[in-house]
RNA sequence: GCUCCCAUCGUCUAGUGGCCUAGGACGCUGGCCUCUCACGCCGGUAACAGGGGUUCGAAUCCCCUUGGGAGCGCCA
């Protein structure tokens, strides 16, 4: 038997961690069993669904690397067959048409709250309705099994019972003829062939529901795995009020998307005492059947560690893709001149912990800076760092080759000369060339600005110094 | 309220009856390295929710309590 697992958001909105979590471990599932792997837009609340969340959650998708084998598959297009598979159930007897109204449910369940009972239908129209409302349109109901019980083996929770008398009579299909979420996901994971359903928690209350209804239909359940939720790093239900939980939100934060993807497999999931895996590692060594039964909150500090781990490890040019994406949103176009941006990468990367932040840090080699950073200037660049400066000038415009060695050399070479501490010269050097104290060493920041740069800027702060009212 | 689920450092976790004076990671923190910022390296901090059992022996098995979560829609 083929393994076909399947993903399936609501466009209710953007792709948030929680989802990327569920369809990465449906996508690692599928991977590692050779199987398939669906993404299906449940779609069928016209109300709420959008056409941009479903262009968010597949570009969300697509940054992930969670590619699909099949679909998407689109909910609203499948309606005839729904209404097929609702004339069938009502023709054998397993649904019946309802005409309770609105109002009778609600004063129903208020009766029930009021008694401390579980609100559920009372069954009123299961046995046929004589003598139909006039102008009643009535829902489908179906006829859920009175006794017995129905056991999900779940591969995260083990074996939960649950019993009949508990499930009441649902709406497959509402007043208009519009199937419910309950039946779609019946319907569609049947005629899917769906294997592996592994989903949020949330839903294992309605598996016992969509059970009874697969085995009405004569389909055998799939094997269903409830991964439990993403708590936010106070413990409540991971919501907007921690920040982000939108996939493409990390993205513009500066995260590769392997790091996030590595965070949420390890995230109520573990493979003895190892944190970091590859793609491969996961679909390797992933196992759902080891995922915690218990909610795990989202820890911001432990991706962003990861998130470096892969900055400082990942291939350099793999990095430099993804930084390109960053600098564009300060206006540089790396391809457009300036120093190579693989080099830029390397000199880099064991000082960022985004790529938004190394982007940042970054703008200096492509583009002058408007002021230096006020406190860095008026720490370094003082009236004592003029005659170094000017001395490291000649020696950088006399210079055979401009090449990170023979910078260092010259900049140790004036210190020397001058009696300094290499820091006293860097640091006036460093401001003057990135606007600011916080650079790559400054033979190698120097060599990617360029002697044309440098020498400009090394101008500029002289003036600068010059400039300067003359106080103590 | 009812049904279902959950419970090891602040957080993610290892642990499946003796290897546990409970291990790793993030964070925090002391130190080293150092031209800045960092990286790195060495060290420290901190947990089995509580109570009963079972057993020679329990973080591990059972029960209760407490605490947390989800579901109970003509939403998905």
């Amino acid at each position: 038997m083929t393994v076909r697992t399947r993903f399936a958001p609501s466009p209710t909105g953007y792709l948030h961690v929680g989802g990327a979590r569920t369809a990465l471990f449906s996508w690692l599932y599928a991977r590692k069993h050779g199987g398939t792997f669906i993404l299906r837009i449940e779609d069928t609340d016209l109300e709420r669904s959008t056409a941009e969340s479903v262009d968010a959650i597949l570009q969300g998708m697509t940054w992930l690397g969670l590619e699909y084998d099949e679909g998407p598959f689109y909910q609203t297009h499948r309606f005839p067959r729904y209404k097929e598979v609702i004339q069938q159930m009502l023709k054998e007897g397993q649904a019946y048409h309802c005409y309770c109204s609105k109002e009778r449910l609600e004063q129903l369940r208020a009766e029930q709250m009021a008694r401390k009972e579980k609100p559920r239908y009372d069954g009123k129209c299961r046995h046929g309705v004589p003598n139909p409302p006039p102008g009643v349109a009535p829902v489908v109901r179906f006829k859920n099994p009175l006794d017995g019980a129905v056991v999900v083996e779940d591969l995260i929770r083990g074996r939960v019972t649950f019993q009949n008398s508990e499930l009441d009579d649902l709406i497959i299909a509402r007043g208009d003829g519009s199937p419910t979420y309950n039946f779609t996901v019946v319907v569609d994971d049947m005629d899917m062939k769906i294997t592996h359903v592994i989903r949020g928690d949330d839903h294992l209350n309605n598996t016992p529901r969509q059970m009874n209804m697969l085995k009405a239909l004569g389909f055998t359940p799939p094997v269903y795995a409830h991964v439990p939720m993403i708590l936010g790093p106070d413990g409540a239900r991971l919501s907007k009020r921690h920040g982000a939980v939108s996939v493409m939100q990390y993205r513009d934060d500066g995260y590769l998307p392997e790091a996030l993807l590595n965070y949420l497999a390890r995230l109520g999931w573990s493979h003895g005492d190892q944190e970091v895996f590859s793609i491969d590692e996961m679909i390797k060594l992933f196992d759902v059947t080891k995922v915690h039964s218990s909610a795990a909150a989202f820890n911001p500090e432990k991706l962003t560690w990861l998130n470096q781990h892969y900055i400082k490890n990942n291939d350099p040019q793999h990095v430099a893709h993804h930084l390109s994406y960053h600098l564009g949103r300060h206006g540089v176009d790396p391809a457009a001149g300036g120093p190579d941006l693989v080099e830029v990468v390397k000199a880099q990367r064991e000082r960022a912990k985004t790529l938004a932040e190394m982007a940042n840090n970054s703008v200096f080699f492509y583009k002058d800076f408007a002021s230096y950073d006020p406190k860095d200037a008026a720490s370094h660049l003082k009236p004592e760092a003029e005659k170094p400066l000017k001395e490291l000038r000649e020696r950088l415009t006399a210079l055979p080759l401009w090449e990170a060695q023979e910078i260092h050399e010259a900049v140790t070479a004036v210190a020397e000369a001058l009696g300094l501490k290499l820091g006293k010269i860097a640091q006036p050097l460093r401001v003057a060339v990135a606007g600011r104290a916080i650079s790559p060493p400054i033979d190698v920041t120097l060599m990617l600005v360029g002697r044309e740069k440098t020498l400009e800027r090394l101008d500029a702060a002289l003036e600068y110094i010059r400039k300067q009212p003359v106080t103590a």
